[in-house]
DNA sequence: GGATTACGTCAGTATCGTTGACATATCAAC
DNA sequence: GTTGATATGTCAACGATACTGACGTAATCC
């Protein structure tokens, strides 16, 4: 390969990241404007979301799990979560087989709000998905994957793998 | 389709869907920790990432525009630009067609600075594209484009249209 | 010359993150 | 059963990033 074609190369890979880059930022940024635009009636913010999110997720979730799910601290995390249960969207339930632990589950109404926010963002995620088709959906979960760290990929590695192959028997 | 059949169809979906968002929350989390990182260092942060990279990607942009690829108030943007400026990192110069317009470019500093931080993320994309494989990353591209408001969409549509056939020729 | 536009800035506020320190309850172990 | 570690909560101070509202200046448009 001559100095040329190797600089032209580059170029188209630099310029696939940067198209990458940026889709990631506009994404992200257009994909949570309809949650945000309900929490801000609700006098709530992006940080009571993804708490109502994993907990919805993770019914009975310790507090030290959902730190490190969220990646802040207790003190960050006691601020959205005393106002969510104040609210009556959380409850707290000692551990059975540790006491010190504070189990944390939604309640009817938790469990309604965070509906409410999926829905407005699976509106748009279906939408990209019909779009997209099938194969691109796959392709789509493959290069995430790649951008989690070893903690995350650990967590969702096998969920994707396991949707590469929605059907028994499928090739994967 | 009977209840049964229709209620499995609707719980993968709302799975793929969950799967999808969380791919997207860790995935934006794991890819600005570089920068972040080395951003910390230099007292700055990934706002002012924000306006190195598409300053960068737009030398001579107005603030005007450079406030709508951001979506935030000038007053937000005068704290993060004015520093950059101060430090070294961004010039303003005014519009030669309009004098109000101060158009922005990086200085060599800028451009050394942005380069750096954006070469923490090429790695990470790079690398991720590569284990993914071709199809996937034109998958993935398909997918994020859905996600784009108008807006966004008519800035990096044509991009993702012509990165899907990157060699004259290639079918579409 | 008057309205509009582009930009800057001052003042105040809100959200969401941080560190550091300290308290309490519980568990685990010797 | 004291002792040390763990799980959680909380007080205080701080920092980054966003917001609204108001005002000022310079340049352009008509």
């Amino acid at each position: 390969m001559d100095g040329r074609g190797t600089a032209g190369l580059l170029y188209l890979r630099e310029e696939e990241i940067r198209l990458a880059m940026e889709l990631l930022f506009y994404g992200y940024r257009d994909f949570t404007a309809g949650p945000d635009a309900i929490l801000a009636e609700l006098d709530m913010g992006r940080a009571h979301h993804r708490v109502l999110y994993f907990v919805g997720r993770h019914p009975g979730i310790t507090v030290s799990e959902l730190l490190g799910i969220l990646r802040i601290t207790k003190q960050s995390l006691g601020r959205v979560l005393q106002p969510l249960i104040a609210g009556g969207y959380v409850v707290q339930s000692r551990g059975r087989s540790d006491r010190r632990q504070r189990l944390l589950s939604l309640t009817p109404a938790g469990e309604a709000l965070e509906r409410r926010l999926f829905e407005s963002q699976r509106a748009l995620l279906a939408r990209a998905f019909r779009d997209a088709g099938g194969p691109a959906v796959e392709g789509f979960r493959k290069v995430m994957l790649g951008l989690l760290g070893p903690e995350a990929r650990a967590r969702l590695g096998l969920r994707v793998a396991a949707a590469g192959a929605p059907v028994a028997g499928k090739v994967a």
